[in-house]
DNA sequence: GTCTATAAGGCGATAGAC
DNA sequence: GTCTATCGCCTTATAGAC
């Protein structure tokens, strides 16, 4: 067996304990993820772990940053497909995609990642915390730049608004699974309710 | 020391043990609470603890289903203000209003609620699934009734409306606390986002 | 009602064989 | 790379003193 096919198994074991331990840590949270369930579910021994990961901290951690990654990179392919300047619904609309598309099509990084936020050693969730700050500023510049562009209707408190469509949408990956409706069919509905809301204008 | 008064000690010790419960749980997950934590809170020692319940489960039960009770008889509360036969607009409001201030002053409680939602054993949150399922009724009922009144715009699907307000609310236990920004304010944003958008529509 | 002491079991982590 | 074996620690829960 040469070097390289050597590394490769290496690698490609790792990423199956990365996907067994954040499904494992999004059904029974950071306390309740035990070593020994995680290698279990592929087939080894609690100890073997250690041979990929130095702690059970570390391991979690590469979880967490690999959710946020992940989420990042889906949006920014689905803002990029737009080209050049789009306006503002098309730009809201192709993140809000990206997001549904990310969380839920990962939803146990997403879910790991939502469920043990605050409830995992500090030091963890630290590590990501860069990532997760240029990703929530993409968000605040896009309603930024609406407010400059005078899309967003006065009264608007674009900090809120974005606070309320990151609450929809994460929230998405707790009901999504058992809904039977299509990510499309949510992003469209999301995106349709936070730029129109639901009720029916008296024109005057 | 009379039995009423021995009656009354333990019922408030009873609600001391409930709240530092919560306010673990809330922090640290089902599985990362440790009934020495709990105890230690309010200068007791584990063993005490089951002189009130009878196992940990039996605890995160009474937690759990305190939880879901206090955001219904705030909200009901919050709708009887309005009187007989509000419109839609008032009720929304008054609704939102009840859910927010519910779960934000009581954020240890449905922060341990939202957070070991499925991650604690199943025996223990099937036993609050009634209330639950009852109070996801009067929500949907709420835009059903109005849906009958046409004032929900065409092509809104209410179910995933329902389910968007629902994590926009529920999603500000996660951030309310550190923001500065009001019970009040937050549920005025949101219920104005909900109904009328954050697009300021071109009117032909 | 609360304490101390302890039983029984499970966890993360390490060492060394293979 | 993965296994087996094991150490030390900490958990829930119980028993009996006070």
């Amino acid at each position: 067996m040469t070097l390289i096919q050597a590394t490769k198994k290496s690698a490609v074991t790792r990423q199956l304990i990365l996907d067994a331990a954040a499904k494992m840590l999004s059904r029974h949270g950071y306390h309740g993820t035990y070593l020994k369930d995680i290698a279990a579910s592929i087939n080894m021994q609690a100890g073997s772990l250690y041979y990929h990961f130095n702690s059970k901290e570390a391991l979690m951690q590469e979880v967490l940053n690999k959710s946020i990654q992940l989420i990042r990179d889906i949006v920014e392919e689905e803002v990029d497909k737009l080209g050049h300047k789009p306006d503002f619904v098309s730009l809201l609309k192709a993140a809000i995609r990206g997001h549904l598309i990310a969380i839920l099509r990962h939803a146990d990084y997403t879910l790991a990642s939502i469920r043990n936020y605050g409830q995992i050693p500090k030091s963890v969730h630290d590590f990501a915390q860069a990532d997760r700050d240029a990703y929530e500023n993409f968000w605040r510049e896009l309603f930024e730049q609406a407010e400059k562009e005078g899309v967003i209707r006065s009264g608007v408190n674009t900090h809120l608004l974005r606070l309320a469509l990151f609450g929809s949408m994460n929230w998405a990956t707790i009901w999504y699974a058992d809904s039977g409706t299509s990510v499309e069919e949510i992003a469209e509905s999301q995106a349709d309710l936070f730029l129109h809301g639901c009720y029916k204008e008296e024109r005057d």
